[in-house]
DNA sequence: CCCATATGTTAAAATTAATTAAAAAATACC
DNA sequence: GGTATTTTTTAATTAATTTTAACATATGGG
């Protein structure tokens, strides 16, 4: 089985490392990032994070803001904050905005461990192994790391950048919706307009390479976002 | 519409009503258990609860040793311990034990709010409120996830979304009253004057569609919401 | 029975999405 | 380094969906 991948992004290089040597000792994957805006970008570099470890109070950009900006892109992340000030206010606010858990420095690694080892048990596994190799869609096969598309007839699709990226964040969410913010910010990097249309023209191209198969579909929810399913 | 189910188990009965009457006021189903044994009887006698908080101390049957034995039964209906001692062999026991949380007496009552909400946001929903593929309606067939509404003729619709969630909302509570309001909430998002209008649209929309089976009737509650139902 | 309010219905307006083509930008090739 | 090719973005048009508006009808309390 695959290590769990940790985003920790913790500002005190102290505490980090602690972090870093005990949960790797446990068998997890670490990353460490030392502050809000290096960890944003960690997290849009990469889509299989199983957890995500934040500071509330650090430099360039604060927790609370960064698991906003998390939250837009991916709503099940399991997210932890650490912090030194433990208000009232401030762990309801961390809650409200979709965190799991909150611990106040200083706080029992023991205990870190065993709270998000019980968000994790509830958190569906990512199909990251969906996507290890070749995805069946349909009657399709799908080889994301190649830009692959190959209809039962062997006829290949070599795909774009964006329209692989596409693709395989709508597989990776096969059967669920995929908010047209989410798929902007994470393959567009921001969700003006000029990038919207442009994602509807990466749509209309993806559904005439799908149109092979009448059971594949990309469904349209209005004012949400997209749903790739088989109907059967 | 179906509060979830809590079941308190807590000997002080100070605490005991606090909890009852806030969680009550918030919209959950509070039954109360004043010892382990009682909870325990009470949580065999039933099988639908959404979430558990276990006092850790209590007469008869300890906290941990209740939740040993719903483990036992059930691997994951959400457990939250609360307590007055907190020493770190507790904390780590009781998430051993299957605990999603552990509060100290005395917390706040609006942070046990958002701690059980965090873990039941994880907690798959139970079967009662999923719709089948297809569903009899009458004599047409609807197809929810396909936005397909079909008569006896073979005749489709093609729903739109506001359309489809409309009448996924009505079937999911078939022969049970709709509130308007949350109707409004579940799928526009707030229940604002104009948004109301837009429904009255779309009711008159689906009872359009629906008129061809004279016996399936969308009726108007006046002044609450509507009710899906067959005449016979 | 009246009246204020809620709901029903239809059409028009506004918004959002789909599609196609052309322009711009990036990349590959010689 | 310049040119051909591919990829991406912008633009313009069309289509679909949703909201607003306007007016009709029904309901229930006083």
């Amino acid at each position: 089985m695959d290590k769990k991948r940790i985003l920790v992004v913790e500002d005190d290089p102290n505490l980090g490392k602690i972090l870093n040597e005990f949960l790797s000792a446990k068998g997890y994957n670490i990353t460490l990032a030392v502050d809000g805006e290096e960890g944003k970008l960690k997290f849009l570099n990469d889509d299989d994070w199983d957890i995500i470890l934040l500071d509330v109070m650090m430099p360039k950009k604060d927790g609370f803001s960064l698991a906003k900006d998390i939250r837009k892109v991916d709503k099940k992340i399991p997210i932890i904050f650490l912090t030194a000030k433990s208000q009232k206010e401030n762990i309801i606010k961390a809650f409200k905005l979709g965190g799991d858990d909150y611990l106040t420095k200083p706080f029992s690694i023991d205990e870190l461990l065993v709270r998000m080892e019980a968000i994790m048990k509830r958190t569906p596994q990512k199909k990251k192994n969906i996507l290890e190799d070749n995805f069946s869609l349909g009657s399709y096969t799908y080889i994301h790391n190649q830009n692959l598309l190959i209809d039962f007839k062997k006829n290949e699709h070599r795909l774009t950048t964006k329209e692989n990226e596409l693709l395989k964040l709508f597989c990776l969410n096969f059967n669920e919706k995929v908010d047209r913010n989410t798929a902007l910010i994470k393959i567009w990097g921001d969700d003006s307009y000029y990038n919207a249309r442009s994602m509807d023209v990466y749509i209309a191209k993806l559904r005439k390479y799908l149109k092979a198969d009448p059971k594949i579909e990309i469904k349209t929810i209005h004012g949400h976002g997209f749903k790739l399913m088989i109907l059967d």
